[in-house]
DNA sequence: ACCTGAACACCGTTCAAGT
DNA sequence: ACCTGAACACCGTTCAAGT
């Protein structure tokens, strides 16, 4: 259901009811449970479709390392497309049902470089969590911020760091380099996985 | 408060609540807005707590590879420690607060095996997302096993694969090497991402 | 076949009242 | 100063009843 997703953008996830989606549809709360058995089997139906989002349009160019590279940033654009559904993703095991396209393209592409199962396994999961990890939390500030301020924020570096330099001076210096460009600070963690393909 | 850990660990996370955490406590479920301004206060109080676990011994050998590797490793199993607490970690922004310890020894340990402060701070960010994405996921799983078979439970691979091998043939090949032991995929993956670091 | 709405067993949080 | 408990405004879900 497209309007459930409206909803959650909208009002936020955490305004997400049966109810609040039933006065957005002006029916009866109740009606859902005749299209879904469960909140819970809505929701995850709602988040199959957002890790889906775009998997049509993989790339298959005769560079495997930018296929990859284009995956991932399709699924973390697609992750931030809806910063407070985001966070619900862990809820459901990765690796499996809507991630088949994305983790066969990857594998795939690995396959293609000529790397070796054992590796691509490894490198492929990497990938998958890295991506996981930094996408969820950069989607969770973005949402905090928009809640805060309504729309047009930027949510700001993913990971800022405000720490007493007295205490930690190793982690003041470094502070000023997490401030960059998300994205790049993505992509560049990405390319540091994959330094050893070849090019 | 140590009692509400004990709860969410032997009730789960979805049964916290006031009332349960009062009827644990055997005191009026409204009595703890004494000492939390609210639910959520009482929440990211327990969750630093366990981010910070046993991060008073990081050790500081002469190399700084296995240091950061310790670190890393201890992160990942305070958060196993409590599986069906862990997926809420995603609620706090990482790189503050209780992260601190850790990311100081962190950097502090790139420095010293002479990595100049954009990649340090790349790296930093990039095992610290890995290590949230990957911890987080297998603690989603094992506590769906936990609540399936109470005590005693494994969890099976972090990411397990059941695609239909006509459709994805990569993916099917690369399905038997993510069966492995969990803690040894995940360093792997720390090792992929410490590559470049001299030994 | 599908929707309705009352009802059940819960929530987090507030606040006047007690000690 | 701290705890109590009634009360408020919500939840997800079920089920008999309507069309």
């Amino acid at each position: 259901m497209a309007a459930a997703i409206q909803v959650v953008d909208t009002q936020g996830a955490g305004a997400f009811s049966m109810r609040a989606l039933g006065a957005f549809l002006e029916c009866d709360p109740t009606a859902m449970y005749r299209h879904f058995r469960t909140k819970n089997a809505l929701l995850d139906a709602l988040l199959d479709s957002v890790v889906r989002e775009g998997s049509a349009e993989l790339p298959q160019s005769d560079d495997p390392r930018a296929d990859i590279r284009a995956n991932f940033r399709q699924l973390r654009r697609s992750l931030l497309a809806h910063p407070t559904l985001a966070p619900l993703v862990l809820r459901r095991p990765p690796g499996v049902g809507a991630y088949w396209e994305r983790s066969d393209h990857a594998v795939a592409q690995l396959h293609r470089a000529g790397m070796d199962p054992v590796d691509a396994a490894n490198v492929y999961q990497t990938l998958l969590f890295y991506t996981l990890g930094h996408a969820l939390s950069e989607a969770r500030q973005l949402a905090r911020a928009l809640e805060r301020e309504g729309a047009g924020a930027d949510g700001g570096p993913v990971a800022s760091v405000d720490a007493p330099p007295e205490r930690h001076p190793d982690l003041s210096d470094v502070a000023p380099h997490l401030r960059d460009d998300n994205e790049a600070q993505f992509l560049a963690g990405l390319d540091l996985i994959l330094r050893d393909l070849p090019r």
